[in-house]
RNA sequence: GCGGCUAUGGUGUAACGGUUAACACUGGAGCUUGUGGAGCUCUCAAUCCGAGUUCGAUUCUCGGUAGCCGCCCCA
């Protein structure tokens, strides 16, 4: 009865059973088959012999991500960036443990509590305590400066790239495990420090190679719409309404943002209104600068989060991502929770998500190319010590040299190079070997320089 | 948490409900005794999971799961 088990075996030779059913029109017979206690047996047999073959899957866990060394190499180019452009402006790099206590995030109150329970990667331990996935960086950072205030020295300039979780359905541009630079200057009212942070993003975003013309930072101003929302005389629920309006109004068309406005009772010109002195000079100041990017608009409220002064979110101009592709601003409060003394506060966070989107779509994303310069092919298997004798001067001299060891065809070998992207090829025989006069082939243009044994190192090193 | 779309080898695609699930690329072996992207030969490799309808399901229905997109949320 081989054709019972056709269905589970994993190469079917012989005969189909349907169409032996279309030869046969005996149905009855297959049926009788079929039930048969013998390829009954067999049958279950082959499922549970199926079962334990069952391999593996070689997907990431959900929502998160494999960085093969090309992948990797954009996510470390945007470290790169991100760190020489902080660095240059005075910031110093901290870290800590992706585990918290999950009341660092619990504290604020009860809505908080429904966002660690709802939206974090949160256990308890064998020790029975209840432990987070750091889902941002923000509250760690706040507990460190609290926790060493009188010895740090302000204004404090501080940056972190830690990945993050956050448990969610993850859709574009937003994962369970991302990484997010973080740029805080602490212990500063000046609004220069303001300007520094703006600034700063500002630079960021030129340090990837974009152009004034691809993004535009607008600057708002928590304190400025508290003015309003007392002119207004807006009770907090009427208030809340507001800002959660404003923040969406990027998504609605100018009707639908004016009808909102009005669903809460209020004007559709109620945005009109001139920035604070402070926030007036800064973009005076950049402008004068020639930055002319960075905007005055009055909607910006960066959520219910805890800032308390300016606000900033720097947005794509492409109208087919106009979200914030990040922000931040200004915070009174952070080191309340640990401290009586408030430390203050101006930073933003960014995501390696939202960069690399930004980045791809610009085609500012740099060619991949491995550390390894060089590749030695081996024309046998015997000379494979050899090559790797040469291999290891090479490397004493400070060239990346990976070796091939002679089993497999040259031109597969070559191959093998290429397919790693590695920039130069050199063969590796008897002949050379004897002569010590050896062809380094630029795998790219195919161009090759003929080079004594000694000059090898220089050619890769100037 | 809610909604829409999708799900076939490693990748990209194909298959009126019916023959042994096809093709290309990739991987492996070779044709080729030391020089890559070519050609040829051989070869490995798949219907997401579970039910249902049917003589027969990759195909139709339902459920689950996953991916993408949007909503909620966004610290």
């Amino acid at each position: 009865c081989g054709f019972c088990l056709r269905k589970r075996s994993r190469r079917s030779r012989g005969v189909s059973p349907s169409f032996l059913y279309r030869l046969t029109t005996l149905p009855d017979m297959f049926a009788a088959l079929f039930s048969s206690p013998i390829s009954a047996t067999l049958y279950t047999i082959m499922a549970e012999k199926d079962k334990t073959r069952q391999k593996l899957s070689t997907e990431p866990y959900k929502g998160v991500r494999d960085f093969y060394p090309a992948e990797y190499a954009t996510l470390s180019y945007i470290f790169d960036t991100w760190r020489k452009t902080v660095e240059k402006v005075g910031y110093v790099e901290y870290e800590a443990s992706i585990l918290e206590p999950s009341e660092l995030y619990k504290a604020k109150g009860a809505e908080n509590e429904e966002m660690v329970n709802e939206q974090t990667y949160t256990f308890v331990d064998r020790g029975e305590r209840e432990v987070t996935l750091r889902p941002e960086m923000t509250p760690t950072v706040a507990r460190m400066v609290a926790a060493k205030r009188r010895e740090l020295g302000f204004p404090l300039r501080y940056y972190s790239i830690p990945n993050v979780f956050r448990y969610e359905r993850p859709q574009r541009g937003r994962l369970r495990e991302h990484w997010q630079l973080n740029v805080d200057l602490f212990g500063s009212h000046s609004p220069y420090a303001d300007a520094e942070i703006v600034g700063v993003a500002y630079e960021i975003m030129r340090a990837f190679k974009a152009t004034e013309d691809d993004f535009v930072i607008k600057v708002g101003s928590r304190v400025w719409l508290d003015k309003l929302a007392k002119e207004l005389e807006l009770d907090k629920k009427r208030e809340q309404a507001f800002y959660r309006c404003l923040d969406a109004k990027g998504k609605l068309d100018a009707d639908t943002f004016k009808a909102k406005l009005e669903e809460i009772g209020l004007p559709s010109n109620v945005l009109i209104g001139e920035p604070p002195a402070e926030i007036a000079n800064m973009i005076k100041e950049f402008s004068d600068a020639g930055i002319n990017n960075i905007v005055w608009d009055p909607s910006i409220v960066r959520g219910f989060a805890y800032y308390t002064g300016m606000v900033f979110e720097v947005f794509d101009t492409n109208p087919q991502n106009s979200r914030a592709l990040f922000g931040g601003g200004r915070y009174d409060n952070l080191t309340a929770m640990f401290d009586d003394e408030a430390v203050t506060g101006v930073g933003f966070g960014m995501g390696d998500v939202t960069m690399r989107d930004f980045l791809e779509v610009r085609r500012l994303v740099p060619a991949y190319v491995p550390p390894t310069q060089l590749y030695i092919a081996v024309t046998s298997p015997e000379l494979a010590g050899q090559a790797q004798t040469l291999a290891g001067e090479l490397r004493q001299q400070g060239v990346n040299v990976a070796v091939d060891f002679g089993d497999k065809k040259l031109g597969d070998q070559i191959k093998t190079a290429s397919k790693h992207s590695i920039p130069y090829l050199m063969v590796v025989g008897d002949n050379e070997l004897s002569s010590g006069t050896f062809v380094v082939r630029n795998l790219t243009t195919g161009e090759e320089t003929s080079l004594a044994k000694h000059d090898l190192a220089n050619f890769f090193l100037k």
